[in-house]
DNA sequence: AAACATGGCAACCGCGTAAAT
DNA sequence: TATTTACGCGGTTGCCATGTT
């Protein structure tokens, strides 16, 4: 029963690739494609490789039109953003960039985009601390302090769809017209009902569950409907806070971003709260309006 | 100049899901 | 229907280059 084995991985080459494997199977899939086979590839080219191994060169590597280092500002805030809204889900990220590789994207995260938010953000923070000092009363002050604590940070991953009863009659709010307009019509397309995912004090709509098809006008769409509304805001706030949701608690997946269905792994990853802030401004919430 | 630390990146590992038998 | 494996993905590791002491 089952299949048959995929091979004989004691006596797979490991490790790096020689520029005469890359050759052979860049030649051969040029040519011939992969069949849909990746199992079979090696066989046939004559390599000893894991057809796994083969996969992974090809598509970070060998295939064309692959762009190595060299993010552009735009790139960045586009990975960024899209890590915000929708965690390390690399491979949708990387949908975005042409040429990029989810290899390329999740490694140029981990090593300097990470470090440089947080040291942005640290910057900000110590800034924000000092001006409230002087210009504001210290009951504002107090207020200003207790307000990033104020609406949870929520699994930015699919952990934030937001799958309750009242949440979904928010959804079906919108397409109602409550909240109605023309973006919103193109994004959905009239078909599925888009999830919602809460961060700090602005909303997104998660861009799985739009559409099949990723396209950057999709994406000014999505970014679009980051800049929250305020009604829904604050009827997301009741249901979060008021009896009938349950709290904050009852919401499943409440935590760190970057843990999709597994385990946030590395002990530096760095959460939603962190650094959310530092893409996308914060929008005018009805705490910035009691200032 | 040598030893050590750090950063960047390619490749591997392991897991969840789909598909083949 | 059960079992087994391929595929695709995200997380992790290990090597090499570069920087620092």
């Amino acid at each position: 029963m089952g299949r048959a084995p995929c091979c004989d991985k004691a006596n797979v080459k490991k490790g790096p690739w020689s520029p005469e494997e890359d050759a052979k199977l860049k030649s051969y899939i040029e040519q011939h494609g992969t069949g849909g086979n990746w199992i079979a590839l090696p066989q046939k080219i004559g390599l000893n490789r894991c057809g796994k191994s083969c996969r992974l060169r090809w598509l970070n590597y060998l295939r064309p039109n692959i762009k190595h280092g060299g993010f552009s500002d735009e790139e960045e805030n586009i990975i960024c953003s899209l890590y915000i809204t929708i965690g390390s889900r690399w491979s949708i990220i990387a949908a975005q960039l042409p040429g990029r590789t989810d290899n390329d994207i999740k490694n140029y995260w981990n090593t300097r985009l990470k470090k440089k938010l947080l040291a942005k953000q640290r910057k900000q923070q110590a800034s924000r601390a000092l001006i409230p000092m002087i210009n504001q009363q210290p009951d504002q002050l107090q207020y200003r302090l207790e307000q990033p604590s104020a609406i949870p940070t929520m699994g930015m991953s699919r952990g934030a769809n937001l799958e309750d009863q009242q949440l979904k009659k928010m959804v079906m709010k919108l397409e109602q017209g409550t909240v109605q307009d023309q973006a919103y019509q193109m994004a959905n397309c009239g078909m599925n009902y888009p999830y919602l995912c809460l961060a700090q004090d602005q909303m997104f709509i998660d861009p799985m569950n739009l559409t099949n098809h990723n396209t950057p006008t999709q994406w000014e769409n999505i970014k679009y409907y980051g800049t929250m509304h305020e009604p829904l805001m604050a009827e997301l706030e009741e249901l979060m806070y008021g009896d009938g949701f349950g709290g904050v608690e009852s919401c499943s997946n409440v935590g760190m971003a970057g843990s999709i269905g597994g385990a946030a792994t590395s002990a530096e990853s760095t959460s939603w709260g962190d650094i959310s802030s530092l893409v996308y401004p914060p929008v005018v919430s009805n705490y910035d309006a009691c200032q």
